[in-house]
DNA sequence: CATCTCACTTTGGGAGGCAGTAGTCAGGTG
DNA sequence: CACCTGACTACTGCCTCCCAAAGTGAGATG
């Protein structure tokens, strides 16, 4: 039912609240505007007028969070030119973007599975190349599919083993597993 | 680059706003206190004030939290009692919530390799059961590992051949549901 | 019966997201 | 040279998130 936890973050006191990576991913693209521009960046767009009307934001925040985002390395600004036009500029994907992708698809089809109200479901994602549909799963290298309980969390750079040893010194039962009740 | 779309949503003004399952989700889990709530209800709290002490939250912050979480599903509220105790109440995951693990995962891998600043990642996850690195994939039924360009989205209820068959009338569903929040 | 703990609620205030309107600036068109 | 378009910026005001501090009520403890 939970994580298992080793090394320091068995100590949930000093840890928790700092340095959590799903909160720091959230805080960049956790507002409806952010969300609703890489949307439009995923499907497409890449100019300014276009972010604003499809995300259906004002335009002075879809400036922000363009902003913000080619900021944190999302997007990046391109130079483009229409004939007859003069230069303008683009907004691309990144590679830290395309990286997001798995959390993007995972949050599409729970949301979609979940939050969508008497309608039902609304979108079906499929692979382009075979036609099957499409799941986000979480698996190991050695190509495991790993459950909700099976994940251990360690502080990066400890060893990996399984058969730790232990003489793991102070952390008071270092591995927190709950089971299911 | 970018999601093939297929059926009413390559009409990119009629839908794109609208029933957008990303935005739904993050309604739900896109706010500090949400995210911080369900990283500690994921990593084993049970209790009111440990989620308001470990999520780093203020105690009237952490009670609307519980009660919308509660009050869309991710967390169940149960009753215990500790010997010589008065019946309390503790809050458990659903299988909701649960279902939501790979999405958070995706997040916090993300996060974790991009957003650390200088002290670089630091959580490592891997496999209980076998000690291997984790990672979360986005693949199809047939096995393939899906890439960020091989995507398509179509409505939900649109056949999924490969070799599309078009001249599919308009499926404008109704549009219901308030968003949360 | 006074006190304590747990699980909240209430009040007050600050910060920031967001809409809407208006204004700016560069460069092409009539 | 006036006008238009694309890509913004500035300003006002509402609304939500959030914190801090204080208060409440039920039940256990002394």
């Amino acid at each position: 039912m939970t994580f298992v936890l080793k090394g320091s973050f068995a100590d949930r006191d000093t840890w928790s609240p700092r340095r959590c990576p799903v909160t720091k991913a959230l805080a960049v693209i956790g507002t409806r505007s952010a969300a609703g521009v890489l949307r439009e960046a995923y499907l497409g767009t890449r100019r300014f007028d276009d972010f604003a009307r499809l995300a259906g934001i004002a335009e002075a925040v879809a400036a922000a969070r363009l902003r913000d985002l080619v900021a944190v390395g999302l997007l990046s600004k391109q130079p483009y030119q229409e004939p007859g036009q003069r230069i303008r500029l683009e907004y691309h994907l990144t590679q830290m973007a395309l990286d997001l992708m798995p959390a993007i698809v995972a949050l599409m089809q729970w949301g979609d599975a979940y939050l969508q109200g008497e309608s039902g479901p609304a979108v079906a994602l499929s692979h382009a190349n075979c036609g099957q549909p499409i799941s986000t799963k979480v698996c190991c290298a050695a190509g495991h599919v790993v459950g909700p309980d099976e994940i251990t969390m360690r502080p990066s750079g400890m060893p990996t083993a399984v058969t730790s040893p232990q003489s793991d010194a102070k952390t008071h039962a270092a591995g927190v597993s709950v089971g299911a009740r």
